[in-house]
DNA sequence: CATGAATGAGTATTCATTCAT
DNA sequence: AATGAATGAATACTCATTCAT
């Protein structure tokens, strides 16, 4: 019993988030799963929004951090892009749980102004797609690219990227895209041709 | 009374599971905003699976339909390709219900193998992608493009369209890409270079 | 289509009584099995209930008129008895659906002191009973029986025979008494010892 | 509050269920009678079924428990007979609810094969069979019967058995056969003739 | 005689949450 | 930190019955 019973609540519950969806995880099933009684989960958390808000927060955090510690010296100004395609790809691929946490259970919640949900999803598009505008720009300057509408660029890149983890984690294999030749078609539209 | 009570309860049931989503949407609230008692929902459905039903299969006729009407005869493939962007993008505007009414459901219920959702969605899948790669190989044998990997960059039309759709229906107008950026970026990609 | 479909109605109504219980059969499943539609069944009986109680009825002046059309004239008092015995034991072969529709719907209603079911039960053991202590009268008179509180030794007799019937309606074959053996357990009690 | 709050719903269900039999006893009317609330009976029960299948085995054991206590050693075998009348007579008058929750509840449901009330009514024949049979054997060995088709005639007792109390418990006073009477009536036909 | 549409009152059951200990 | 007992509010769904035609 390394675990703490806390971290048991949290755990089982990702795991039914995913499975069942939110709505369809209740109190009792995560109790149960974290061998733990219900009013535990009263203790450690404030309810079951909380519990989900926790969860959620953290894999937030933890994608943050790894897209932050992305390197910033690198040859090309592409060499940042595909090394961005290359992180969704490997979430999707080692942490696909924490993908379908966030991809099934949002959509359905962010019609509510102030979820969490809401919060997070722009928070990742507001540092991913200012992540790509940077590499364009830079890319640009050095003539590395010549990308023109800079800003619309960025936001279909992110369309890309977003769908492209998306369909890692949700599709059946025949559906899914190959790594390699989402960063040659990125190549392709980018580079600046000669 | 133009509308018949049963459209009346599908209408009412299509602008709930929009706006709440299927699980947070109570039979009282689809009877009450239909101006219908319960027992009427029963009277013409099986239950609230089957009005969930009824409707992501009209919703998806109609949009197959769509499909199905884009001119065969086009001076270029690229037109092609162009119109089909142009088509979620219109969708996207003016039916945006239909469409958040699939995007915001679905996720959560497509680890249920037999569910609606995972039967249409494949389907939608399938429609869109044979499209996209009919037109590139067409467009490679008249050289009008160039495209290497034809099965993988279908793919990756795919996801671009489908994120497309998805970022105008439930994004924030800053972050929905415009429509003929999206087109050019496409030309970049796909038309042969001189 | 011989049948009128009002007699469809008592006709399905009384299967389905017997298959499910009256509480368990809906106006909707005699309305299917009987191939005829909801509102019809108000056409032809006040409701559920009334179904019910012309069906009960129809069955017990049958079962009133089989006892009335037992031989008046036979060379012991006795053979009344065992004729009595046949009777019963031939109706629980003949005619399972109707002892059933009786044995297993009655009861739960008993407590209820205007209920059709009470009304006829009471009629029936009046006149079970009224037959069976003339019997023996009879035979006590001429010495064919030796039979001492009468009033007891008919509500006893009574009791034989119903159970009888109903354990031949309702019970596996193993626990269902021989009528034979029935009627020569009926001799050793009532026939004088010389 | 001297009694549980989970002994209150055992209670109020059973009261319910004699005098309105099971399918027309509501949760509700459960949770009202024992001064409870309605998911309260799901805490400690798993639904109406389970209500129903506590109570109805907590009786039978009790039954059971009855029988077995009998006297094994007695002068006579008839006098063990005359003691199985006599406990039967005792529970219908002094547990006439036990007897009624019984044989006013299970009839309609004996038709489903694994129903709790199939079960037990055929332990209880069983039961009082096998009892009954022993003595029956026992006293023909002895010469003080003079029994002959010994099954025929136990299943016959059994009915007579049953009816008695059954009669004891449903019916009014003037059908009651009287114990002192039935007593004699089996005496009659078992005791051998000098 | 017949029915499609409709409903008031309910019916077993569930759920997130709280309380007393 | 932990739990057995308890509940207000709901939740999908059902049923006998009626109405308009």
């Amino acid at each position: 019993m390394a675990k703490s019973k806390k971290q048991n609540i949290l755990d089982a519950s990702a795991e039914l988030f995913v499975s069942h969806g939110f709505d369809n995880t209740t109190t009792l099933m995560i109790a149960k799963e974290a061998r733990v009684t219900e009013p535990l989960l009263y203790y450690h958390f404030k309810g079951k929004d909380d519990i989900f808000s926790k969860i959620i927060h953290d894999v937030f955090n933890e994608y943050a951090q790894a897209i932050e510690d992305l390197p910033k010296n690198t040859d090309t100004e592409f060499e940042k892009i595909a090394n961005l395609v290359r992180l969704h790809s490997q979430i999707a691929e080692e942490h696909p749980q924490s993908a379908m946490l966030f991809l099934s259970n949002c959509p359905s919640k962010l019609l509510h102004e102030h979820h969490t949900c809401r919060d997070i999803l722009e928070k990742q598009q507001e540092m991913v797609s200012s992540y790509i505008q940077s590499c364009l720009e830079a890319g640009n300057a050095k003539k590395e690219f010549d990308v023109h509408p800079v800003e619309q660029t960025t936001l279909i890149l992110l369309c890309l990227i977003n769908e492209f983890m998306r369909m890692k984690t949700t599709r059946k294999k025949r559906y899914q895209p190959n790594m390699q030749a989402t960063i040659e078609f990125c190549r392709r539209v980018l580079v600046a041709r000669s």
